[in-house]
DNA sequence: AATTAAATTTAGACAAATCTAAAAATTTGT
DNA sequence: ACAAATTTTTAGATTTGTCTAAATTTAATT
């Protein structure tokens, strides 16, 4: 598999969130910032190996085997996020961009080595899970900070958006994966939200509550 | 830079050996593993682009720039077979395909941090210097075993072939980096020799005597 | 149901990197 | 010095991945 090929394969899994359903063209177009034109060139071509089902104008989903072949690119990502961070000292806004051509060495043996050295992690620098070896990731009950109920608890998890800037920002107000979560109150007006983080209160756009992800505190 | 380009880079470096001799088509054609009328063809490319000077029929050189960036690579490979030997476990004779991809992926602060990592080191796992950011690269006295005077002594600094199955071999022998050779007899007939390693004395062919460097005892 | 709008595909072009086969230049040998 | 051998370059084709512009299909609206 060429570069391109593996980024369309990942692409597509993106779009069709790890399940089978149909994504269609215009969509993968935007999230590889290319043309719809090119895009049909591609598909087809991952169609001829087997990697996706494809019916004209009907869209695209990964196959078996396209979805293997993608979950293992989202591994090697991911760990490699996991590497920068944890063995040379990167913030967790600064390693996309290299993953995204560390993603592409094939040495199956490179990647066990590099788990192996990470302690076989689950999750990577922006709380998403790394597959195993055989594809299969932890899942973890999350809620979009948004959609927490008032009053609640819980630990923040992950991002949804996690750009540069996205990151950034929460870095700025100390916002961090793994701190607790107090939810005093909602806004109804403009969905902003009172919090309490290290022991501190204060109020956060709905922009921002909708792009963190919270574990919800079990409540008996 | 495309990896295409990089890879002509460092083999017309490499065949150049560092210098600014001129190199012929099918030199690199060979060190390439391709056709004559391919290597002229991106030879024009780099041409155009002011990294190699290039006069038809005559050969090709690196320009200043070309040559800037030939060691930005070399240096690139060695750091991340040093890094696969060091921190991933690696063999010696494991590393160099692994390293052939790994020295195209593109961030400065990334090697930086590598480096840092490994304790800016000199030397890659066979003995090849390791330019510093700079392209600057320490040297030492080596000669090839083959060159070496009966009797003297040294030590095993590096080798000249860096196969794997060479490498190999050497391991199978317990011939490794750093050890110290006592060269103690040498057939005129067919340029075999005897050489004392680890305290035992054995005979070695002038194939393998020919692909060791050996840093020879100063003599007071 | 017909028209309009949107999404998708096709056709044709281009750059990069490669190849084979043929032509041209250089080097070698007598 | 000149023919033969070798090296190098050119010409033309192919694959991959991309693009623009035009055609086609599907979806949405009157
Ligand atoms: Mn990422
Ligand atoms: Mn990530
Ligand atoms: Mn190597
Ligand atoms: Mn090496």
């Amino acid at each position: 598999m060429t570069h391109s090929e593996e980024n369309y394969l990942k692409g597509i899994y993106h779009l069709s969130k790890g399940g089978s359903v149909a994504v269609a063209t215009n969509a993968i177009a935007s999230q590889m910032d290319t043309k719809p034109s090119s895009v049909t060139d591609m598909v087809k071509r991952l169609s001829e190996k087997g990697l996706v089902d494809y019916r004209k104008y009907q869209g695209v989903s990964l196959t078996e085997s396209g979805s293997r072949q993608a979950l293992k690119i989202v591994r090697k990502h991911r760990l490699w996020e996991l590497f920068l961070v944890e063995k040379l000292d990167f913030k967790w806004d600064q390693v996309h961009e290299i993953a995204e051509q560390l993603e592409h060495i094939e040495s199956e043996v490179l990647i066990d080595r590099l788990d192996a050295l990470l302690n076989y992690p689950d999750f990577d620098p922006h709380g998403d899970p790394i597959p195993d070896k055989n594809g299969v990731f932890k899942t973890r009950e999350k809620k979009l900070l948004s959609a927490m109920p008032v009053p609640s608890e819980g630990l923040f998890v992950g991002v949804k958006d996690s750009s540069a800037t996205f990151l950034r920002f929460l870095d700025k107000h100390r916002i961090a994966l793994g701190k607790k979560v107090s939810i005093l109150e909602k806004e109804e007006f403009d969905h902003s939200m009172r919090i309490r983080l290290d022991g501190e209160a204060f109020r956060i756009s709905h922009q921002i509550a909708s792009n963190l992800y919270i574990k919800p505190n079990a409540v008996p």
